[in-house]
DNA sequence: ATTATTGTTGGTAG
DNA sequence: TCTACCAACAATAA
């Protein structure tokens, strides 16, 4: 379930589970997850090497190897990293690192497995000593860096046909934001999501970014918490017919660029 | 059986 | 070069 919160917590955790280094061995079973390269290839160029840091750029994962390696990771729609206690594969498991040590382990003797787990097999490990493009084309990064408002409502004012929602998607205009998150966000800025994107006014992109910053961080906190938050996190996304916590009229159910939105008809102007 | 799902990409067309 | 649109990818759950 990754957008960008989710992903922040799974760097977060990637960096507990590998940061001690190096890759004892790694096995790549699923060739779409590294495509074209070969599956043996890559998992070959990993072993040995000693994972620096974990970084994160709006969806994308970057491991930073030993010997100017990064491993770039995008989890896509089903994508998870889980620490597995045995070497038993895991159900939908498509790749796997182990590394010496482990979170509570004396140093040297224990063995780390962190299993990389994926349904659809959407998700793409890519294994390069530059900067890939699809991380390079990314936008700026609302966790991590200040968004220029001015620059962003510059790039809204070319999108003639698009909507706000649709634009938020868009990865190059802005690092992160996904389906629901952007559903939160513009509940929380009160604005309509099938607002044409040029239409959107200085003050309204602010309540906009104010919005996604406000999702993220509930949605981060809410994680930190761990599994014991098991009720349903979202406000508008997936609250079709239920009423709204502002206004209390009934959210509606739309598609916009072929993404279910769900909003407030009655406050989200 | 049908429909829905947290995301990108590649093709086409303009 | 930029924008817009759509099918494709694949495995579940309701």
């Amino acid at each position: 379930m990754p957008e960008l919160p989710e992903v922040e917590y799974t760097r977060q955790r990637l960096s507990t589970w590998l940061g001690r280094g190096p890759i004892l061995a790694c096995t790549i079973d699923d060739a779409r997850l590294v495509r074209p390269a070969r599956p043996s290839a890559v998992a070959a160029d990993l072993v040995g090497r000693t994972i620096t840091r974990v970084e994160r750029k709006g969806k994308w994962l970057r491991l930073v190897l030993g010997g100017n390696l990064s491993l770039f990771v995008h989890l896509a729609m089903t994508g998870w990293f889980e620490r597995a206690s045995s070497d038993e594969p895991l159900r939908h498991e498509r790749a796997r690192i182990t590394v010496r040590g482990g979170k509570g382990g004396k140093t040297g003797e224990k063995k780390s497995h962190v299993a990389y787990v994926d349904p659809r097999r959407w998700g793409r490990w890519i294994a390069s000593d530059s900067e890939i493009p699809a991380w390079t084309a990314l936008g700026p990064d609302p966790l991590r860096e200040k968004v220029a408002p001015d620059v962003l409502h510059a790039k809204l004012a070319r999108r003639k046909k698009q909507s706000i929602k649709e634009a938020l998607l868009d990865q190059s205009l802005l690092a992160g934001v996904g389906n629901i998150q952007a559903a939160e966000a513009l509940w929380k800025a009160a604005i309509d999501p099938r607002s044409p994107a040029a239409s959107i006014t200085p003050a309204e992109l602010r309540a906009i970014l104010r919005g996604i910053d406000w999702t993220i961080a509930r949605t981060l906190k809410d994680l930190a918490k761990g599994d014991a938050g098991e009720k349903d996190p979202w406000i508008a996304y997936g609250h079709k017919g239920l009423p709204c916590p502002r206004c209390g009229a009934h959210f509606v159910r739309i598609d916009l660029g072929g993404r279910t939105t769900t909003f407030c008809r009655a406050c989200q102007k």
